[in-house]
DNA sequence: TTGTTTCCCATAAAGTCCCATGATATCCCA
DNA sequence: TGGGATATCATGGGACTTTATGGGAAACAA
């Protein structure tokens, strides 16, 4: 799972150290290597692992070639997707197109997000992070929201019932 | 698994480079070449490996030899679509057909979409990537369609179950 | 011949690998 | 529990490899 927050210098040839934890995360992986793309909803970088790429790929197949959403999502999410190699050290190397969507100059900063990750430029991250978690303090006082957020009641029977995400949680490396 | 968008130039021989991440990915096809058709539903050329066209194939042939719409695709896909060899150095030579139904002129833009890819003249292309993404950041606003993408919650699980799945995802080569 | 296609070599730019170094964090033992 | 030894991590720079692309020679067709 990617957690937590860090920031990390964007040196002259766009390299950039991806954070240890997440590394160790992707360490399963088939390839050492993340996938990341400008996201369509904004001035930053979405990533993760092979798993997270075939959701994306996955949720598009499932609308079927000829759905208009699915077109939009295949040339979005997957045509603007890149795979990226650690180089030993375990850095990646951004491309430019990336750089510019995210406006990154200088610092990048990663923020977990669970099954995936986000890369905004490091400049705008502590406010957002501040904007954010006042937003999370608003929707708590909204019982409608609270409801729909439910509070991890049925995570124990979720469990119990799922053989595969029993495993998932006994393996640790998600 | 095809991904990214890069521009090619088309030189005067109508050689232009396959895009190294392409290449990798049929290198463990029987044949070291690529399939490539003119679409029917746009200016541009559809195109993959082996897995990519004997799709299409399974797709007609499950139609039966009678069916009009199979009858139609075999000569729309099958009838239309060219192999094409890389030469020493990995790039391909676009027949003059091919070219001049995506409109062709210079530079030719590569765009993956999974397991298969579009090639589509880059002057267009350009400009439709940045509207694709603003149709996805729209599209992402309607309750609606959020709930048609799904959002790749069941992939997990889906993992869980299936041990081809698995495999195929740790292979890497999809 | 003339035009077309295929193969091969040359080159510049871009990307990748590898080693070095300082900083930080972790471990171990008195 | 403090403090030094060790491992891990982040980052810089140089050497090397891959990639993209241009051009020329050889094979083939009309």
């Amino acid at each position: 799972m990617f957690i937590s927050t860090s920031e990390h210098g964007v040196d002259a040839k766009n390299r950039v150290s991806v954070p240890a934890g997440y590394r160790a995360v992707l360490r399963n992986d088939p390839h050492d290597a993340i996938y990341l793309f400008p996201h369509f909803s904004g001035a930053y970088l979405e990533g993760g692992g092979e798993l997270f790429i075939q959701q994306y790929r996955a949720d598009i197949a499932r609308l079927g070639r000829y759905d208009p959403l699915g077109q939009v999502m295949e040339v979005a999410v997957l045509g603007a997707a890149r795979r990226l190699d650690f180089d030993s050290t375990g850095r990646i190397t951004l491309p430019k197109a990336l750089i510019e969507h995210a406006g990154i100059s200088g610092k990048a900063s990663f923020v977990g997000c669970g099954s995936r990750f986000e890369i905004w430029d490091a400049e705008g991250q502590a406010t957002r992070e501040v904007e954010m978690r006042q937003a999370a303090a608003k929707m708590m006082q909204d019982p409608e929201q609270v409801a729909r957020l439910g509070g991890g009641q049925d995570l124990a029977a979720l469990v119990g019932n799922s053989p595969a995400l029993s495993d998932l949680l006994k393996r640790g490396d998600t």
